[in-house]
RNA sequence: GGAGAGUUGGCCGAGUGGUCGAAGGCGCACGCCUGGAAAGCGUGUAACCGGCAAAACCGGUUCAAGGGUUCGAAUCCCUUACUCUCCGCCA
């Protein structure tokens, strides 16, 4: 979320970023701008009269104690009429922040000046195209789902009867080819000086509005309303919040995180041949990459983390494309997201496996995730970043669709010694 | 799940109504001392909001969270969350 002061100051560059995200409420920054005058001189006021009824009390005690009872009467008198006086001014504080809060919340993150102007997916630039030759296949090449019942190696049906559909069940070698990606992406982040957490998968509410999914993506998530807890849509969530509500010193940045964990998203609506298969899943895995850095060095950070998402594309031989996400298409905590799109060759489409973005401080402002710069004593937000390196399902399916043959799949050479085996079956 | 005890600053820990943003210790920073270090000595060491664009300074808030009693709450009362101990259950 923004910070009112930010509004203030950079007035004219928020209004260009809201109309960038063709963000329609502009004049909401107005309303920002009043509210939080009206609730800089309800404090003003309100600290007054507290300061007085504070100077009042440490007379009274004063009076007390050289037994002046009566002339501490009198005060007693005062402060009571302070106190009703304080308490209009602190309700109307207090609502004037509420009012504050949610319009704050409305407010989407301010997209970087590289992000293209546009309003749908169609407007993503291709910021890297895949220029080699694309996978050449044989006549009757089939989708993934196909591939993967002949092999045996999910099965969606039993998933269905066992959950629901959207959650496959690998069976065997599809099994242990989920268990080589993951490690096989562990390795290469911890290689690339990433420390592994292993994670909750189940967050309360005020990790989920740190980060961002609430109020924005309350009905994505899967809730536990006995606990009052969420299943986590991402490692993002509980990875990013390790550091809420925490002060860093400012040599302890870069912070890079990584965890594998299973991702569970509800996905209400989604249905048709865009989401057969591996194509959109209830439960799939991912491993995510999460860094915590210092603004002045955050966009060299998001190229660092962009560079090792294709160097994992490569090791598995997959052809990729990274588009720049459009102002209109891009998520609402982002500031500036690429995404990764792997081509999966018999279905003939892109499909998205990696999301990598800087949030700049959207997060940390809601997070209370700060830094303090090098003898000074003021902290500052600290940037936030991550992106899926990376989500599996779709990988999956392009693994099992590019690399079909007449005989079964060929499995690339990165991932033979976590699979024990290089084809399949 | 049942019973009991707790939650105070970066950490440990004192504090049962005013002199408490909070003793003391540890840690950390700076200085003295030293050839250099350790030890010792001294000084300093929370966050947030507002006045204010910033610094100095001033005001306000914060002793798990929220509410209440009181002129005045870390301290008394209520609610919630969490932690620990014992019992029960259990991968």
């Amino acid at each position: 979320m923004l910070q009112a002061n930010t509004i203030r100051q950079e007035k004219e560059r928020i209004i260009a970023g809201l109309k960038k995200r063709h963000f329609q409420d502009l004049d909401v920054v107005d309303r920002i701008l009043a509210l939080d005058d009206d609730r800089r001189k309800f404090q003003a006021a309100g600290d007054d009269i507290q300061a007085e009824i504070n100077r009042l009390s440490k007379q009274i005690g004063d009076l007390f104690k050289s037994g002046k009872a009566a002339d501490a009467a009198a005060l007693k008198d005062q402060v009571a009429a302070h106190k009703e006086q304080l308490k209009t001014v602190l309700e109307d504080q207090e609502s004037t922040a509420v009012q504050l809060e949610e319009l704050l919340i409305s407010v989407p993150n301010i997209p970087h000046e590289s992000v293209p102007a546009g309003r749908t997916p169609e407007d993503n630039e291709v910021f890297q195209d895949w220029t080699k030759p694309m996978p050449d296949l044989p006549k009757d090449a089939k989708p993934h789902w196909e591939l993967a019942e002949d092999h045996g190696i999910i099965d969606f049906p039993t998933g269905v009867k066992i959950t629901g559909a959207g959650f496959p069940l690998y069976r065997g070698k599809g099994a242990i080819l989920q268990r080589a990606l993951i490690n096989f992406f562990l390795d290469e982040a911890r290689a690339a000086g990433f420390e592994e957490i292993q994670p909750p998968l189940m967050v309360n509410a005020d990790s989920a509005r740190a980060t961002g999914q609430l109020p924005d993506k309350e009905g994505q998530m899967y809730y536990v309303e006995k606990d009052d807890l969420y299943l986590i849509p991402t490692a993002e969530v509980p990875v990013t919040n390790i550091y809420r509500d925490v002060i860093l010193e400012e040599k302890d940045l870069p912070i890079k995180l990584t965890g594998y964990t299973p991702c569970f998203r509800r996905e209400a609506g989604a249905y048709g041949k865009d989401v057969r298969g591996l194509n959109r899943v209830h439960q799939f895995d991912k491993v995510e990459i999460v860094i915590l850095d210092h603004p002045e060095r955050s966009y060299e950070t998001l190229d660092m983390m962009l560079n090792h998402v294709r160097g994992l594309l490569d090791k598995l031989e997959l052809p990729y494309r990274i588009l720049r996400l459009c102002g209109g298409d891009m998520g609402f905590t982002s500031a500036l997201t690429y995404d990764f799109e792997v081509w999966s060759a018999a279905q003939e489409r892109w499909l998205e496996v990696s999301s990598v973005s800087n949030f700049e401080t959207f997060q940390s402002h809601r997070m209370k995730l700060r830094y303090r710069p090098e003898n000074e004593k003021k902290t500052q937000l600290t940037h936030t970043l991550n992106g899926s390196a990376l989500a599996l399902a779709r990988i999956v399916a392009a693994l099992l669709e590019n690399n079909q043959d007449s005989f079964g799949i060929r499995v690339p050479e990165a991932l033979h010694r976590y699979t024990g085996f290089d084809r399949i079956p």
